[in-house]
DNA sequence: CGATTCTTTGAAAACAGTCAATCTGTGTGG
DNA sequence: CCACACAGATTGACTGTTTTCAAAGAATCG
């Protein structure tokens, strides 16, 4: 529903009615059905996709065949593949959704016009990159100084959303360890709370 | 040397004299031994670092004492730590020099002034962060689905001109391994060359 | 040269991955 | 409403990789 994408918008800036018209005329929904790609491996993505509802995610497959995944997006997330759209190339990633989704979707090209024609919409923007970038360092930072255990329980502690929507698997997937690692780490840290 | 931001500028975009002399007017040198010290853990950061010359890296210290290489920065390199810049809160990380070096440094508020007067100068620094975006995305991408050795290997691909500046012991913390396991890695793929 | 720093090597221990089997819960069709 | 199928989670035994600790060997710098 665009209503979420507004009060998103509502609670981060202020835009003139006019203004707040202009972005939704150029907003388009997207119905994801549960296991549906929004990108695959190879499309050229051209787009700024914000969730409303439901729960994506954002993964790579190796040369193995197995999936890593990069990201998950759950309602107020944006989603896609930055990369691809800089670049012009093929994206190396795949975008399905774990859940029935709903997005909001802009083209590029509507949404730099968005971005040149209102100020305070790009500021908007550059304070999400500017976040993203940080959220990004961040986890750069645990992978290389966290055990396996560590970083179980910080990712529960900072995305405890995650832990009831998300398959174990997947988290396990997003941590960089096999699900049976991570069941096994489970287990152990409930012991060790008993 | 000044003239090098100068021409990492003139390669990016372009600047009006006057621009160019509004730029220099607010830029402060910067120079640091081998060994010193950009910004300590618990500092708070408020600025924006170019690298001139030199190499300076980046890093975090866990509980155990362990160091764990978040990035590595040479000449047309910018540096610092966002995290802080935007919150305002004491950083997490440690900048130091690996070589002398010498920076071009703006405080954030002189930057963000330039920003808002000078279009072209904020169009370039959005792409630099644009890009640096993808490249974290990247690395983190490869922190999920490369072998220790595929790491390497990629690296020394990815970033040749490190391999001959840096110890090979930080470029273990950068990948995530220990100095052993990167050595013993390097012997085995010399051997399987020959 | 002597001191320091970095790299290499070895052996043992800790850790995570693989493969296979079992268990659990959910949802669907008969 | 039950039984079955399926996806996901758990468990066990085994293998392989990485870390740890310790010591010895290069390389670099004042």
């Amino acid at each position: 529903m665009y209503e979420t994408f507004q009060q998103y918008i509502n609670n981060r800036t202020t835009l003139t009615d006019a203004e707040k018209e202009q972005v939704r005329s150029v907003a388009v929904i997207k119905k994801l059905r549960k296991r549906q790609y929004l990108m695959q491996e190879g499309d050229s993505w051209k787009y700024h996709a914000f969730v409303t509802s439901g729960c994506l995610r954002t993964y790579s497959v190796d040369e193995k065949g197995n999936e890593h995944i990069i990201g998950f997006s759950i309602e107020n997330w944006w989603c896609g593949d930055r990369e691809s759209l800089l670049s012009g190339e093929p994206t190396r990633f795949n975008i399905d959704a774990i859940e029935d989704s709903e997005l909001v979707m802009f083209t590029n090209s509507n949404f730099e016009m968005l971005c040149q024609t209102i100020s305070a919409f790009k500021q908007m923007i550059d304070s999400i990159l500017n976040k993203s970038f940080v959220t990004q360092q961040s986890r750069i930072n645990a992978s290389l100084s966290q055990t396996a255990e560590e970083k179980y329980l910080s990712f529960i502690k900072k995305y405890p959303e995650f832990v009831q929507r998300v398959p174990q698997s997947m988290i396990a997937s997003y941590l960089g360890m096999t699900p049976e690692t991570l069941s096994r780490i489970r287990t152990q840290t409930a012991r060790n709370r008993a």
